[in-house]
DNA sequence: TCATCATTTCAATAATCGTTGAACCAATGA
DNA sequence: TCATTGGTTCAACGATTATTGAAATGATGA
């Protein structure tokens, strides 16, 4: 469409007005944003990265981060509640999961994409 | 691949380590992270939209949200620096736009996946 | 039931982040 | 050159967020 239209600031404010009507849905922005925010943090998005290679519980992931369990629960808590992962009972072990192929597919493009971009970057161009 | 297998509680610990060796390239998880980050607040994320559809100076997009300047540059900022948007200048203005279609799918996926993620969850499940 | 192990919650602290207005810089036209 | 308009940077403040250890919860097996 027209993602790369002209810029608007020739125009009269009124034209813009009319042209800029399909205000965002908010409530969809903000759950959008939540959900960026949970990936945003770097010792998240490696616990992600983690669990890309397959479910594990809190204190296996504890191990594998060099972390205390209870640091490790707080970050699936917000990974869990942007609905990132899930979680499941089993015997005395919590096991974590991404939720969906969805997420994987985040995660994997996320970091695919950081890899290349250091050296030109496809978003410098 | 193996993305949903076994939780790993149940071996032992060198089976484990073994196996977990492609530890993540920690800049490129960074740099994800960074990305992520910035499309982590609702009015940076909103500001985005805009832009998604076409570029725009830094006072028309200031008059769209209603707030300063400064804010607005602010956020653009944090944008920038996360390759999110490019600029350039033209006369007295300067234009953002979006840094490429890879960024506007990001967008609009996000937009749209929280939109539908209200009522069932595809992420829930 | 008791002891133990795995996990979560709580509360306090430290660190980070977003916003704001003022000061500053850049381009233009008089 | 000066005044004006558009944009950025700076510094301070308030708000949010991450981390930590201690206390609480849940499940298991003796």
């Amino acid at each position: 469409m027209n993602s790369q239209a002209e810029p608007l600031c020739e125009e009269s404010h009124s034209d813009r007005r009319d042209r800029r009507k399909p205000r965002v849905d908010e409530a969809a922005l903000g759950r959008a944003a939540e959900l960026f925010a949970a990936l945003g943090d770097p010792p998240r998005l490696r616990l992600l990265a983690l669990l890309a290679q397959g479910p594990a519980c809190v204190s296996d992931l504890a191990e594998d981060e060099q972390e205390g369990m209870s640091t490790i629960s707080q970050r699936l808590k917000v990974l869990r509640s942007a609905s990132l992962v899930r979680r499941r009972r089993q015997g005395k072990h919590v096991i974590y999961a991404l939720a969906d192929q969805h997420v994987v597919d985040l995660v994997f493009n996320a970091l695919a994409h950081a890899s290349e971009a250091q050296v030109v970057g496809k978003y410098k161009e």
